[in-house]
DNA sequence: ATTCTATTCCAAAACGTTTTGGAAGTCAAG
DNA sequence: CTTGACTTCCAAAACGTTTTGGAATAGAAT
């Protein structure tokens, strides 16, 4: 049923090494013998067996991503995106994906640690880093290979790329200010994570040089998801002085927020001006259309998976830290501030 | 550096078998070894080799899925979900799921045959069900277990789940007929694809049953993105006699076909009445909210996983084929013909 | 005739696990 | 003292590949 090279052998008359080293295309075999083997290869439709080829070679072609699924699902289009970057480029560079899903926690790391003494895959890719990130530590520890999408807290030291959060949320928080916003309101993610700190901390430096007093009462934590973002645009329209603009650290929060806002016939782009950070494709079709910082997943996903796959090959890397600043794409969705009218 | 079961052996003075007896729960091996064993394992950190054990067992508790990327990249929400699905599912049943990425035609032939006949996986989950589609037989000949989403052409024997997309399609044009409608336009998918075969064909029964006269003008072919739906939607308004509604045959397109229309200064669900197909979450917080037919994605990721690995591992399936019906869901974006006022 | 080099091949070991088919020991029953 | 049953263990084979370390042959150079 399944072919083996032992049965090539058979069929050529040859030793299992000569065919293995024809295939292989070592040139310590006549060229009339690799021929035959090759065809004969062919012919029986033979391709090697992968657990074989990997148990010998001890190394697998094979780079693991664990999403975080906070929550019971992950249809966050942050991570489709990514992840199609990854697979992609993972595909294109002869490299298999291997996709787990966990919740952070012990669960977790135990995935981690399997994948890692089970020689499962070769490297991975870490995905939304954490503050105190134990899947850090843990595959540091092992000496693992892994590239991240975003940084660490302490200076730790590892290859990864990550936006500039702080530069992006601070450029849009100075852009809302120009149009004449002056109570500016920020739907931040949960704290834990790296992110969140670098756009918060961008919100508020944004808003330091606007000269616009911080005003802890504006800046609310939201669970990035499209619900979370409405949740928590309720409460800020529900102070006794509602900001006029929101900047959300998201865009899936950006969109919960405007469903808030029309509910309560704002018209969004004119009443109150909404803003995301992303760019999901979602972001351009939305109405209005939402301002928000581009940050090219796909791309980023193709970066870390190739930066990973060098390190794997023990290539040096050209730059071990890549920081990409996000732009700010003005659509729809932020006006000028009417509390002048 | 890399614990193995010799390593446990030599540690405890054990053989090889009794170690990897006494770890694998076997009853002939005392107590009290077992206890040494398991002890001196978690002391080591011991976790098998993945590769050693799958030759060895000729299974790998891994099941595959490639993705048709039709263009450059998917971050199609539709498969985010179900991808969220099949990872969970197969997770919590104790599998990998290996992931890859694949445009329909030689290429993919060659990935789905390279992933059998290496024995990298012991299972396919077959997306996006085409006309004579070409993964079907070759997993077939291979006699490999597979179960699909999405039915096939003829009347080919396999394990599959499908949405009843005649059913739905019919329900929403009906729906749309009732709410005075007389011209009523339909973007479909792709038509290799077979649910684009039932989803057409219900959209027809639908006008039939409500009395209306098929115009084959008014059946434009997207390409299932927003852009798609946006060309195609544009294409349907420039009409001498446009339609007052249009069936979009994925949520996608609606959104699209939405945007086109909003660019005219049409109120969506009043002047112009727009639906999809699968209810993302996007269809909920876009504006007008969007009615559609609700498609449970990640349900049926989670039932397609559960199918194969009850096939792969040798139990019968109490029903091989799962025919669902999507639930209509009335939002915004629908509403009564206003060509009578 | 001998040595050297090049070419072409292959037996055996190795990767780390599981399974097969006993072997050795103990104990109780006959 | 045998026999049989039971418990506990293990050597060796197997999974399918790659790599190691030659062996065999032929031709060229000495």
């Amino acid at each position: 049923m399944v072919v083996t090279l032992k049965d090539i052998a058979k069929k050529t008359g040859k030793s299992v090494t000569t065919v293995s080293r024809a295939l292989n295309g070592y040139d310590d075999v006549s060229a009339e013998t690799k021929a035959l083997v090759l065809r004969v290869a062919k012919e029986l439709g033979y391709s090697p067996n992968t657990w074989a080829q990997r148990l010998q070679k001890q190394h697998t072609e094979t780079i693991g991503l664990i999403i975080p699924t906070f929550g019971p699902r992950f249809s966050d289009p942050f991570f489709s995106e990514l992840l199609a970057g990854i697979g992609n480029r993972a595909a294109h560079l002869g490299y298999d994906l291997l996709v787990s899903t966990r919740a952070p926690g012990e669960e977790e790391l135990i995935a981690y640690r399997a994948a890692i003494q089970g020689r499962r895959v070769d490297g991975f890719v870490l995905v939304r880093t954490r503050r105190q990130d134990a899947r850090v530590t843990c595959l540091q520890e092992a000496d693992f290979p892994f590239v991240a999408f975003g940084r660490a807290e302490e200076k730790i030291d590892f290859p990864f790329v990550d936006e500039d959060g702080t530069y992006g949320m601070k450029l849009v928080t100075k852009y809302l200010a120009s149009l004449g916003h002056q109570r500016i309101a920020c739907i931040a993610p949960p704290p834990n994570l790296m992110f969140a700190h670098y756009r918060l901390q961008g919100f508020k430096e944004g808003l330091m040089e606007a000269g616009i007093p911080a005003d802890d009462s504006l800046i609310l934590i939201g669970d990035l998801t499209q619900r979370g973002g409405y949740e928590q645009a309720n409460k800020l329209l529900d102070l006794p002085s509602p900001p006029t603009a929101i900047a959300a650290c998201n865009d899936l929060m950006a969109l919960g927020a405007m469903s808030a806002a029309q509910d309560r016939n704002l018209m969004v782009g004119k009443d109150i001006s909404i803003t995301g950070f992303d760019n999901i494709p979602m972001a351009e079709y939305s109405h209005p259309s939402l301002t928000t910082l581009h940050q090219p997943l796909y791309q980023i996903g193709g970066m870390v998976c190739e930066m990973l796959i060098q390190l794997i090959q023990g290539e040096p890397l050209e730059e071990k830290n890549i920081l990409l600043k996000p732009e700010l794409i003005v659509r729809q969705s932020s006006g000028l501030s009417s509390t002048q009218s």
